[in-house]
Parts: C-alpha cells; structure tokens; sequence
DNA sequence: ATTGGCACTCAGGCTCAAGGAGTGCCAAGT
DNA sequence: ACTTGGCACTCCTTGAGCCTGAGTGCCAAT
C-alpha cells in the first residue's frame, strides 16, 4: 500500500472538488491527474481513505467528497502556496495605502481582502499597546450625564457616555478634564490596561466611597479604563458578505445563522480569538473545528498582523469548506503582511 | 361593476399572498373573506383588475399574484394600521431607552425594529443642527499627518485624518488647536455647516493660497466643515440581515446583490434621502419603484425621526415586496415617535 | 350585474424505464 | 504484496407519459 500516492489522491479530490463542487470518482482523477495507476488501485485507496475518515460518499455510487478531516488533512500538507500575482499585489498597496486615519485603513483592508478571495473578510481592531493616550476630553451632554472621549496618538478615538452621581456644572466639567488628562495623558495604553483596576473594581469601589467622591472622578476613571481596553479589543469591521449569496457559495438554509452571526460583534471576537496560531503564523479552522454551531460549514482562514509587542489583532477569511485554501491562505498572509508593514511604519 | 367591492377583492388577494406566499384563487377568496358573492363574480373582478395591472397570474390556471401597482394601491388605501401590542410597545422604551451614548442609541433601535418586523432595519444618523461644537481636538499622528476629532454637545464624535503642508511640532500643534476652538468651539453645526466655504472650496483657495499658509490651518478648517457634514449624514447602522435569508423569505439569487448594496453606505443614503414624505410621515418604495436595481423585488418603509427643525434623518425597514405593510408601517411609525422623543428629551 | 355550468389549461406529482456514473470485490498478473 | 481488468451491483438522474386538481375564461341564464 503506498502511502504517499493515498496523499496525492486525497490532495486529487480535495483540488478537484474545490473545483467542480461535484464528488469525484476514480476515473476523474485518473483522468485529470497524471499518477501513472489504473482506476481500479485508486478505488483501493479511496476506500481505505474512507475507512480513516478523510473522505466520504454521499450515497453510494457517487463519487467522494472531502469530509472537514480531510480538508484539515490537505491544508496541514500544504506545499505551494499559490503566490499572488504581481497585479494582486499591486492592488492591495495602492488600495491599502494612501495618507487615511485607521478607520479607514482597516476598511480599505477588509474590501481588498475580500475582493481578492471573493470571501468574507474580517478585521479585528488592532492594539496598538504601545500608543500613548493624548488627549481625554469630557462634555457634558445633561445633567448627570457626560461624554469621555478618549484620545490617543495613533489615532484611535473612542467615546463611552458616563453618569455622574451629582450634576455637574461648566468649571466642575472642566477641572474633571483636567484632573483625568493630568493622571492619564503621556501614558501608554499597556500601562492603563496593565496597571489599572478593572472596571469592575473601580465601579464597586466607587459604590462604596460614593459619600467621598461627589464629583464622579471614579466613574469617569473607570471609564477611561474601559475605552483603553475597547481599543484593545472591541470592534471588527468586515466587508463581502454578499459572497456568501454569491452563485458557488452554496449554504442554502444555513445561511441566516451565519448572518445573525455576523451581527454579534461577541460572536466574531470569540471565533477571532479562540483561533490559535497553526503555522507560519496563520491558523485555520474548519468546519466544526469551529465551535459555534453556525459556522459548522465554514472555514475560517486567519493571521496575526502589527507585529509589535503584545499585539494580537487578527484579520480572517471566512468561506465555505470547499474553498480555495491554497489561494486564500496565501491571500490572507499577504494582506496581514502588508498592513503590519504600514502600522509598524506609521 | 361594483367599484368599492373590488377594491376589496384586492385587499384580499394582497392579504392573503402575504400571509400564504401562494397565488389567491377565487374560491378562495369567497372562503376566507366574506364578500357573499360567488366565485365566478370574483373572477370577473379580478380579470378587470388584471386588466389594470393590480394582479398577475405566474401562469395560467394559477390564482392571482399582486403586482407592485397592486401593494401600492393597498398600501394608499391602508385603513387600519395594526397597532402595537402594549407588549411591544413596553419593549421599544425598555430596550431603545437607558442612558448611553447616541451609537449606542441607534444600535438598539435598528436592532428592536429589525426585531419587531422581522425584516431588516435602517437608521440614519440623526442631524442635530442645534448640537454645538464642544471642541475640537488635534493629535499629531506623524510628520505632516494629523487627526482631527470633532465633539458636539450631543454626544457625537467624528474624526477625519489630514495631511499638513508642512511637518508641525508639538506647539504648532497646540497653537493650531486653540486657534481652531477659538473660531469653532460654540457654534451650532447648523451655523458652521451652512455658512462655511464647502470643503472643496477651502481645498482650491487652499492650494492657491498654499505659500501664504504653512500651518495647515486652512486644511484643518476644511476638515472641520467636512466633519460637520459627516454629522448631518454619513453613517447608517442596520441590522437584522440575517431576516433576508430566513425561510419565508424568498430571495434566491436576488440576495447577493442587496448585500452587496448593503456595504455600500452610499447607496443606502441614496436609498434614504430619496423617499420623500407619503403619508402622515411615512413613506413606502414598492418594488420597482426604487430606482436603484438591487432592490426592484425589495420594498422600503421609511420615516423621519427627531422632528427638531432642520432634521432630516430617517429610519427604515427593509424587506420582500410580499411584506406585512399594515405591521411594518405602525411599527416603523411608533419607533421612529419614540426615538425622536428620546432625542427630544435629552 | 351576478351566477352556475362547462370546457380548457397547465403546474406538480406520480410512476416507470433507461442511462450512466461509480463502486466493491475477485481472480489473475507482475 | 501491489496492481489491474473484469464484472455485477447500486442508485442517482433524467425524461417521458400520465393523471389530477386548482384555477381560469367564457357563455347563457337569471
């Protein structure tokens, strides 16, 4: 039995069916690929890849189809990855680049993303850890309500409306501001997050002295903790889910569950982060690798990216199993690579 | 000819196509309504209607399906909206209503009226003209890159990356800053935004005038009046896309190019601004009636919220042409009452 | 204007048979 | 110990033919 032709003829159906979306027999594969046997020694094979799990048949008498171990099975022996060609590139600096604020960036990046592998794309804020808080500002937007918005020089910008215990006037407003932006500006997001209590904390702390702080200081504290870890972590940007309609996806009742997935920003941070790293710093998940239940069809290609220090921002594809993941993989590296290269620059 | 009973009859066939999603015979009709004429007088009124072009048969020997002119027609003589359940209504204030910030605000809403009609929800950022400029802030991203971030007393936050003539230092920077609140901090959005240069004419002068101005103060205010802008329109925030796919829902191939429309926040302003005022507030696009070709089997029910002068921001549901109209209507009428008095209050 | 009657149309569902792709197994060959 | 050709078998797919039922359009009668 030899060992490494059953690799060639699982790698045969994997390509093959990608390719076609149809099981493939013995004969195609003869046909198609040139591996100097008859079809009787690949049907041999076939069964016993069957027997381990790696393909399946959908009723007998058709062809085999990779089942989700035997994708996993081609995507760990993967050789070549097809390098994207010159255009593709091209494309991705000029559409990527430009003089934008990160927002911008990021959406940039998920468009090209998902244009070059025709898939979902998916973006996860990166942490800029090392960035330093420039500027807190507090507005007062009613009485016992403000606004904090948190500032810093990388250019992230986030806001989170707080209540104060008492109301606060003009100057009272105002010598907040300056109070917080003398404890907090110049210091760097890892410092807050690192050092700082949780959010929890403060806020339980501040239920307890609230007879001390009249002035809403706690809170406002406690709100800045918060926003330093919403840039840590909190939003995703995507683009492409029109792909997932798109005549060759062929998720038919399933796709609403996916959908209502993408719609909870929790549910895309957890798939994002539970996705350790694989291999050359891409992870791939697939099929009911991942845990939640909706995307029990999909794969999910995703890389690191921003390489400095503590950084664990990741940007992902995500596509039906029978996907192109030699293609994809290498689109996603690209990608992450070249948006590393622009953050750590700028 | 009986007039008034056959515009009854197409009452009938729109109500029940809605509720079957069949093509409505006569029997039928004469069973489910009680109109105590046979079914062959009903084929006659419906032949008459098929004649104007309220109904259509997807072929013969089949019932009648309503035709865009046909839900129109329905739509102007809707009599009785179905009001809200008390249940409902409780739950559009608990859920829309709590002290957050205004993105959070809007990202319930769109989620609770998503959720009320099953289709899919938009809203557009409200324009508070009166909301005054609270400061703006400037952070030097790099050499001859900086951020300006814009926050009103309503609680928006916007920002907007601009590239200086020349690199600034800290100073120029701070010296920028305060000449920037000097000129814009207090003013109302309504005043800056319509008595401004617009921002192409800030940039020409700019490039005419660029020997004159190194400190880039031109391109900050140019930024300013861009931001103001942004306020007044840019963003829209939807949810409850997944409802386009669920079963009922019968786009097949039509999907994929709504969701591509989706992503394009133009279109879907476009698709806002254009719906002018119907009917007591609200205003309904039925099918081909929305120009653009994405959404010519998708109908649109929209209204104004936040009726301060000035206002123009709109919410929207989205859905099938065969939609529940008396349902979407009230309940797009009643959340948009209940934000704009939100809105209103705070 | 309404109604019952009647002939007609046609999509959808059913069965049946043929066709074909693909398999599993076995015995023979290398 | 593999490999291979042969062969019987399975079972999906396709298409034709047929029937049925829902629904219509028209007409003559009320």
């Amino acid at each position: 039995m030899n060992d490494s032709r059953r690799a060639q003829v699982l790698r045969a159906i994997v390509e093959d069916f990608v390719a076609t979306n149809e099981p493939v027999g013995s004969k195609a594969i003869v046909q198609r690929h040139t591996l100097g046997v008859s079809p009787a020694t690949i049907r041999n094979d076939m069964a016993q890849l069957e027997q381990e799990g790696y393909i399946a048949q959908p009723h007998t008498s058709a062809g085999r189809i990779p089942t989700d171990l035997g994708y996993r099975m081609f995507v760990d022996r993967i050789d070549e990855f097809k390098p994207l060609t010159t255009a593709e590139r091209r494309a991705i600096f000029q559409l990527i680049d430009g003089d934008v604020d990160l927002d911008e960036m990021l959406d940039r990046t998920v468009r090209v993303l998902s244009g070059l592998t025709r898939q979902v794309a998916l973006i996860q804020y990166p942490t800029v850890s090392r960035a330093r808080i420039k500027h807190v500002e507090i507005v007062g937007l009613g009485p016992g309500r403000i606004l904090v918005v948190l500032i810093t020089d990388a250019g992230q910008v986030e806001q989170k409306s707080v209540i104060t215990p008492t109301p606060l006037d003009e100057d009272a407003v105002r010598g907040l501001r300056d109070q917080i932006n003398a404890e907090f500006a110049g210091r760097t997001l890892a410092q807050v997050f690192g050092s700082a209590p949780t959010a929890e904390a403060v806020a339980a702390e501040s239920s307890e002295s609230a007879g001390r702080d009249e002035s809403g200081l706690t809170q406002v504290r406690a709100a800045v903790v918060d926003l330093v870890a919403a840039t840590r972590e909190e939003r995703i940007i995507m683009a492409g889910t029109a792909n997932l309609a798109r005549s060759g996806s062929e998720f038919g009742e399933k796709m609403a569950p996916i959908l209502e997935a993408f719609e909870e920003q929790v549910v895309l941070l957890r798939l994002l982060t539970s996705m350790a790293e694989d291999h050359e710093g891409i992870s791939v998940r697939i099929g009911r690798e991942n845990t939640h239940e909706s995307f029990s069809s999909t794969s999910v290609v995703a890389a690191e990216y921003g390489h400095d220090a503590g950084s664990s921002a990741r940007l992902a594809v995500l596509g039906p199993t029978r996907m192109d993941y030699p293609t994809t993989i290498s689109a996603v590296r690209a990608v992450a690579k070249y948006v590393s290269s622009i953050l750590d620059r700028g």
